[in-house]
DNA sequence: CAAACTAGTTTGTAACGCAAACTAGAAAGG
DNA sequence: CCTTTCTAGTTTGCGTTACAAACTAGTTTG
């Protein structure tokens, strides 16, 4: 009866990566996000977090505006559609085989 | 009130990959499997199980015997009390993330 | 006795994740 | 001024990883 649970080796690399995570889903719970506001909030170097962002910009699961506030630099990020639904299948799946194997 | 959600970011990335979750979860279920038991439930090639099997059994998380099943090779593996521990821990770990941000 | 099979291990390689170094421009100090 | 420091990021260097393909050691079959 229990399904297959091979299925948790499919699951998407992009978003599995934990800090990479952390990105989508606080994305995910706002309209968007500044650079230095997702810095605060994930705890990454800068290094880190825009090598993370290019990554997802890449995939078109964030979309990434760069504007200046003021005559500073500003890194706008955003969840595409495309990311909101790769975040919720992941998250269904990794549910799933938690469920599957409890 | 909710947690920290950069606890993600500290996953035992030795369980988190998803190849070697599986590996762990199915030895939980098990008292021992021997490796082609391994192979046919997880689908990985047999490289690949080999290399996750090594690297599961440095980190103390898998002990692995190699005997014989008549002239041919046999190799059993058993889940560690570590690596019991390190599996609940790692799913405790990602059921808090995921009920934080559901 | 050579060819094929079994049960794995090792090797080759492209991609990854992280820290450290770097860049471009703005503000502050002397 | 002009140079030092700060801000907001990007790029680079490098050890590690995961996977597929090639290999190994021994066994059975034709």
């Amino acid at each position: 009866m229990s399904a297959d649970l091979r299925a948790v080796t499919t699951l998407d690399r992009l978003i599995h990566e934990p800090a990479r995570l952390l990105i989508v889903t606080i994305l995910a719970s706002v309209a968007s996000a500044d650079f230095l506001f997702l810095q605060r909030e994930t705890a990454l170097t800068k290094g880190n977090l825009s090598a993370h962002l290019s990554k997802l910009e890449e995939a078109s699961y964030v979309k990434i505006e760069k504007t200046y506030k003021g005559k500073l630099p500003l890194t706008v990020c955003k969840l595409t559609s495309a990311g909101k639904t790769a975040l919720k299948s992941y998250r269904q799946q990794l549910q799933s085989f938690m469920e599957q194997t409890k």
